[in-house]
DNA sequence: GGGCAAACGGAACAAGGTTCCGCATGTTGG
DNA sequence: CCAACATGCGGAACCTTGTTCCGTTTGCCC
């Protein structure tokens, strides 16, 4: 049972959205209403429901590969040759990075709102393992305490970076650096 | 021009209003539909915006004591004769368990829905300044760093708070100590 | 008791996510 | 190339939730 072949239209139809998808979210954040998206993709509301059971699989689907990219640099920083305390910096900049720069992402990843555990559970099951090797190497090298897991501090950090776009009396990167020096 | 006498019929739903909104709160948290809150208090969903203006304003009510006293526990803990750094810790505790416990009010200080303005405004006026004087004195005192203002303070610490009530698997508290660790 | 402003109830509206279904259109066997 | 039909489409309709509106009721004061 390898994939089913779908129609042309459908898989045009399925790139469009995603390409719009990714440029409303740009342009209005990630809450931005499926019938905008839509519109943008000149599809009906339905064609959107047909490939994505729901707005958080729209969601994934967009941003799939930069949380891939992220998952993919845990194990590349640790091998780089710094101290993992440093790595885990490093990567948690990273992560920080993707969050603070996707518009309202951070907020609706919190949000336990019905039809976005798909999302949770997506950044979640693809991130905390990634996070997990990252704390256990400096907790083993012992620059860390070794009593917050990684579920927790990925949650942590997530919740830090909402809110962070819109009031530039919030500085979310100097409180996720104060939170990794409390690691300590 | 002192306060209008109000009705004594609107005195009597302006109580119930609260009091039904406070066990709502409990029982299905903070974002509990306006519709339930009216029915709990036995009167149509227009009374209750004659009362509060929007469901932020019926919120800011509810908690207005607990953030009072939250406020006034400040100065208290400042002259309690501890440190300044452990009174900063103490009352960043006060704040964390009150936020905790009401379910989900972290999530919705934090929305950037209209009409939250209330809510947000209410709670950073109200101990931001509080929170100031606290950092100012442990700062001073040589315990912390300085380049961490009171706003940013606030909202990171309501912001590890969110979601802290349904996953066990996130410790919100631990995560506060950590971030106030980091301040050192 | 009567008049009137204050207050009330709940229907109606707006906005957003999701579902439904009649119609259109790729695809494929002949 | 054509016809048959499963696949996919559009968008109206539905649901929930916040908020507004307005005809009706009711407390207060004389």
């Amino acid at each position: 049972m390898n994939e089913r072949i779908k129609r042309a239209d459908a898989r045009r139809n399925e790139e469009s959205l995603l390409d719009a998808a990714a440029a409303v979210f740009v342009a209005a954040g990630v809450e931005a209403p499926v019938r905008d998206i839509a519109a943008r993709a000149g599809v009906g509301t339905g064609t959107i429901y047909r490939h994505f059971p729901t707005r958080a699989d729209l969601i994934v689907a967009v941003y799939r590969h930069q949380v891939e990219a992220c998952a993919a640099a845990g194990p590349a920083l640790l091998e780089s040759g710094v101290t993992p305390y440093a790595a885990l910096r490093s990567w948690i900049d990273l992560f920080v990075d993707f969050l603070v720069t996707k518009h309202g992402l951070a907020g609706v990843l919190r949000s336990d709102q019905a039809g976005f555990e798909t999302l949770h559970a997506y950044f979640l099951d693809r991130l905390v393992p990634v996070c997990g090797a990252l704390l256990a190497a400096a907790g083993a090298a012992g620059q860390i305490r070794t009593d917050v897991d990684a579920v927790t501090l990925m949650r942590g950090v997530g919740n830090l970076c909402i809110g962070a776009e819109n009031d530039d009396r919030y500085d979310a990167r100097k409180l996720v650096s104060v939170l990794i020096a409390g690691l300590r």
